[in-house]
DNA sequence: GTAATTGCCGTACCTATGTACGGAGTCAAG
DNA sequence: CTTGACTCCGTACATAGGTACGGCAATTAC
């Protein structure tokens, strides 16, 4: 079902679709948009007297924004911080940035340490002699 | 309080000591204590007649290993895998070990390519001439 | 016109790792 | 003997980000 209106220049299209066809074009669930809503993510157009409700493609591309903020390790809180972000002086929005940055880094100090100590039972465990008693599970014990 | 009692050795003295104790020596949650116990990673102790439980030294032992462990970024449920290793091959600890690793190495390679976005949107958001718009919130939407 | 999809809504559930709470029992000190 | 601290136990709550369900309304397909 598919709804058309005119923009009051006559000109743009304004498409409007229902939850499931907004879920499907995004590849996510209805719910997935329903809990957006209730998150205060989107908007939810209000429900006309007779029939479904209908989504404008606005909310498709909010979405959209939102997801690939989370690719970028955003999460909903901070993206509702972007998304309120829209207007403002882009301090504040790279302020943001940077400090995501700053935990991306120091995750990756984290990796780096955990990897080396995984790399260090390792070499423990190929240098070992006795079969049955693996120095990994001793190593690890106090 | 204390209860100390002697092994058959005469020698080895195993220390018990209540909960709280435990939790105290640990730098944890007596409450955390408990759970551990409801997901079977220690034993709790049977319930004297009169009195409260004692914990044995090796129960202390025991969730350090499994503190070192979780350092080292395994879940509670590849600790009781872990754990139910004790006296196994060796090669079923490295597997797990293994799995690990490339587990952290992937997540890695992911926060590199993180890295990299952001500093692309930062490297947009000082070339910006426009105070008021933002470049990171543009390069964000669709 | 009837059957099969969807939508709507509130609520419960999921994972993972704990934390918190309430009430009753127990213990140690003053 | 009373007070305060601790234990025990079951249960609920917390976070993050959804997912699932049940019952009823509306729409679409044939």
């Amino acid at each position: 079902m598919l709804v058309y209106y005119l923009r009051s220049s006559n000109k743009v299209l304004q498409m409007t679709i229902t939850i499931s066809k907004v879920a499907k074009v995004l590849g996510i669930n209805v719910e997935t948009v329903r809990f957006y809503e209730r998150r205060g993510l989107i908007t939810q157009p209000s429900k006309p007297e007779v029939g479904y409700r209908h989504y404008p493609s606005d909310t498709v591309n909010r979405i959209r924004f939102i997801k690939r903020s989370q690719e970028l390790g955003f999460t909903l809180d901070e993206i509702a911080n972007l998304l309120s972000l829209n207007d403002r002086p882009c301090s504040q929005v790279q302020e943001l940035a940077e400090h995501k940055l700053s935990a991306v880094k120091e995750k990756m100090v984290d990796l780096q340490r955990l990897e080396k100590a995984l790399n260090g039972l390792l070499v423990q465990c190929s240098n070992n002699e006795d079969e049955n008693h693996c120095p990994i599970i001793e190593s690890l014990q106090p």
